[in-house]
RNA sequence: CGCGGAGUAGAGCAGCCCGGUAGCUCGCCAGGCUCAUAACCUGGAGGUCGUUGGUUCAAAUCCUUCCUCCGCAACCA
């Protein structure tokens, strides 16, 4: 069987999960249950990233130590993960054991095989809010927390030397697919590595929450060797807790959002090649979920807040939002009307009165059981024909992490069958005692194409697709994802069942008062 | 000249790489239908494709000028 190793970033709980963090989770659990349903040996990796400066911070405002604020929050994440139907399949903590003792034998590794050094860090340090700062985000040159006056300072740290790898980092990002969309490709390439990639500082001595250098206790780990080493010690690499490391590495896609790419596509490969263990197959970078003009906060409430919009409005609804709106390389803005409007159209209107309305005929006409006998007619031929070619294309915008287009796909597909009921008339053909073959012929096309579009749908919409199988009355063994390529698995004797709507329609106009109270 | 991205119907987007007088969704208007969650189907109105100049028989699409917006520049998904 064939493996498939799909990752999130580890999250920083410096703060509650937001919707941002739902869409690159969403959409990695969207590849991983593809890639189940296709048979593949499926590790899906998520989890958070819990150390340094902030946390201890944070934990420190908050009264407790870090690590309980770690958890606090973390079981925030795990909370909202549940909630939102995410199949992972393992949760990596940077301050479970087995991640520590993973960096630690990482670090050390790297330090002897002459590829981490002890240097000087220098920058800008606010002495009252005991923060570094680099120039870029000082505000007019003072702190940009309390605006009081910063002082050059110095520390020892080690670094890692990412310079040492700046040739074989530009040649593997403009070879082939590694790093998509393109766009990035150029940014990374014009932005660091041409105008000369800096070796990057690795270990600190200012904070404590982190992990030790084992072999100078002065230091703690600091961010990336630490983060980034999650894809390999939650699979085991240097630990005892894991036994995956050979089954699972190299990840064949690493997904995150566009802020950390640098550290995807640079650090991380350099880190591998120092170590000599190979790379990672693809990294996908995404965009953000954008509030328009207006700043993604708090303030914004319940707007933003996934498990109030799930709550209310469905978690598949959610799901189905965030995926299609987001395009391949760009940001999505997230306006609520739009939002409740995509719900109305698309699963309500389109997809949910497509199953109702045929479940309906069948249940009016045929008693819920379709007879044996059948008629077709070249009209069938059309929708047929359409029908087929849909599974394929689908896997095709998965495989490529197109996602919203492969939402298209399906609902171009949806679309096409509820055209074919005002083609075919059925509630003509009910009246004609001589017509009953033929409207069952043209019921079970329609039962047949909604299966198939339910089975492509429930990577993305976990919940209510096993409902709309079961609707249509098919058999576990009509509902596999192969199965979709044959037209006509669906037995020819099928009983559906009635149920209530699969998506109840919005009233935007309420809805939109709830969502914006203030009117904005 | 730091780098990158974007400026296309009221809104949100595709098309641009491989030039041939614009396409999708929503909204709007008008028909059709009545099985269905007042849903569905058909048709229509609406854009000189940010600006300037150029290449070409022909440019949203290639080159150029300028303008505007967004992001990045050591840890916001």
């Amino acid at each position: 069987m064939s493996k498939f190793y799909i990752t999130t970033p580890i999250y920083y709980p410096s703060g509650s999960p937001h919707i941002g963090h739902c869409y690159t989770t969403v959409a990695c659990d969207a590849v991983a249950r593809y890639k189940r349903a296709k048979g593949f040996d499926v590790l899906f990796l998520t989890g958070t990233d819990e150390h340094g400066q902030k946390i201890e911070d944070k934990a420190t405002e908050a009264g407790l130590a870090p690590q309980a604020y770690a958890d606090k929050i973390v079981n925030e994440f795990k909370k909202l993960w549940t909630f939102m139907n995410i199949s992972y399949d393992r949760f990596v903590r940077t301050t479970d054991d087995y991640h520590i003792q993973t960096v630690q034998y990482v670090f050390e590794e790297l330090y002897k095989r002459g590829y981490i050094y002890k240097s000087q860090y220098t920058g800008k340090y606010c002495k009252p809010c005991e923060s570094f700062w680099t120039d870029s985000q000082l505000v007019n040159g003072k702190c940009p927390d309390c605006g009081r006056d910063v002082v050059e300072t110095a520390e020892e740290a080690y670094f890692f030397k990412l310079s040492a790898f700046a040739d074989k980092l530009q040649k593997l990002l403009e070879s082939g697919n590694f790093l998509e969309p393109e766009s990035r490709v150029k940014e990374m390439v014009n932005n660091f590595i041409k105008p000369g990639l800096a070796d990057t500082c690795v270990s600190r001595t200012s904070f404590k929450w982190g992990v030790p250098v084992n072999f100078d206790e002065k230091h703690v780990v600091y961010v990336w060797i630490d983060a980034l080493s999650n894809y390999i010690s939650a699979l085991g690499y240097h630990n005892d807790t894991y036994q995956d490391y050979e089954k699972f590495w190299p990840a064949d896609v690493h997904v995150m959002a566009k802020e950390i790419v640098r550290f995807h596509s640079l650090v991380w490969p350099a880190m591998l090649m120092a170590l000599d263990i190979p790379l990672p197959k693809k990294l996908y970078a995404h965009g953000w979920i954008t509030m328009g003009d207006k700043k993604m906060s708090k303030s914004l409430g319940n707007v933003v807040d996934p498990f109030v919009l799930g709550e209310r409005y469905g978690v598949d609804a959610l799901r189905y939002e965030i995926l299609r709106e987001m395009p391949y390389a760009g940001d999505s803005v997230f306006v609520s009307e739009l939002f409740l409007q995509r719900i109305n159209t698309d699963l309500a209107n389109n997809l949910g009165n497509l199953v109702s309305r045929t479940v309906s005929m069948v249940n009016k006409y045929f008693s819920g059981t379709l007879p044996q006998t059948r008629k077709a007619d070249a009209i069938d031929t059309d929708l047929i024909n359409f029908v087929k070619d849909i599974p394929a294309q689908v896997e095709e915008k998965i495989n490529s992490m197109h996602l919203s287009d492969a939402l298209e796909v399906i609902f171009n597909l949806i679309s096409r069958a509820n055209k074919y009921i005002d083609e075919t008339m059925p509630w003509s053909l009910a009246k004609d005692e001589n017509a009953k073959d033929r409207l069952a012929t043209v019921l079970y096309n329609l039962l047949e194409t909604i299966r198939i579009s339910a089975i492509l749908l429930e990577p993305f919409m976990p919940n209510t697709m096993p409902e709309v199988l079961h609707r249509i009355g098919a058999n576990d063994d009509e509902k596999t994802w192969d199965s979709t390529y044959n037209f006509g698995t669906l037995h020819q004797d099928v009983t559906v069942n009635m149920g209530t709507a699969l998506f109840p329609r919005i009233n935007i106009e309420e809805e939109q008062k709830f969502l914006n109270p203030s009117g904005e």
